[in-house]
DNA sequence: TATTGTTATACTCTATAACTATA
DNA sequence: TATAGTTATAGAGTATAACAATA
């Protein structure tokens, strides 16, 4: 008993511990959206399919999966219930008709434009700890993190898709 | 086709998004601890469980369920599979003995020494996109709005457990 | 041959509820 | 009564493989 105490634990502390501190924000996120995109199939997935696929620029299906981090047979079902919901419209790309676009109709323009008004509110609670400055430093420096991690931002050249598309 | 091309899209763009961002970082996380931690049961999560395991404050079994954002039943299966492996030893507290606490054992110990001592690679890879002092910015102003997120740092008292557990 | 998307199957993970024991 | 933990069941979510169409 007259030993050292705890010499072996060199820093085993959650606070230093960026995944722990990842994975809490995250979850934050996700708690703190749900009520506002729990009327979008798939959640808050969903309302990320429709933020790329409002994007005049590319907007393949296969792409939009691997942004993000999606399996393309569960994109499938995803894009399955927002269709049927009436937010988006998949058509062939006329560059390469194995591929498909994903468009948003005007209910999906609609529904996206009143989630994201809401979202900045959530945002600024999500990093309520932090002032004003502190914060825009934070999304500075934590998209340039994503934006390295090797599952990039759309690189890939693919037909645009500019037309306001009517609802079918 | 004369009316102005895009007025609709205001901002809608995923570099804006935090949730993409904090999710893409995550994942990014997730990825490139899988092979440092595949070995422990649980992956990842069993690894921050060792975590909170080897802190000499308070490691009650419930502690670390909400820390993690585990549930609880899913923490008795996990705990379960860490204790197969020798990992782990759960005991009473003898303060609360509803309450279970959970130990490293000496394997456990050794086990988290090693790929503690990855992980350091593995986080500067993550931040490989930053300079050393936005990196530790960026971990510090993380570490503050995980703490602010309400799913908060141990704060209830509970018995300490600071000796040495010998290996069953 | 490689890639996109779909479908079906099986598997894993998670949530719900009921139960025991302690407080 | 309320809480910590366990267990069993059902459900949601995910991965695997096979297939069709296109490049």
């Amino acid at each position: 008993m007259s030993e050292r105490p705890t010499p072996t634990l060199e820093r085993t502390d959650l606070t230093n511990d960026i995944g722990w501190a990842l994975g809490t924000a995250f979850r934050a996120y996700l708690r703190s959206t749900g009520a506002e995109v729990q009327d979008i199939p798939g959640g808050p997935r969903g309302y990320q399919v429709l933020v790329m696929g409002s994007s005049p620029a590319c907007s393949n299906q296969s792409t939009i999966a691997n942004e993000l981090g999606i399996d393309r047979t569960v994109m499938t079902y995803l894009l399955d219930d927002l269709e049927r919901a009436d937010l988006v419209v998949r058509r062939p790309d006329p560059a390469d008709r194995r591929s498909r676009q994903v468009l948003l109709t005007d209910a999906g323009r609609a529904k996206l434009a009143t989630v994201q008004s809401r979202l900045i509110q959530v945002e600024r609670d999500l990093l309520g700890a932090l002032t004003d400055d502190e914060a825009a430093a934070f999304k500075a420096l934590l998209y340039r993190v994503a934006a390295g991690t090797g599952s990039d931002l759309p690189k890939n050249a693919c037909s645009v898709a500019e037309e306001v598309l009517p609802t079918p």
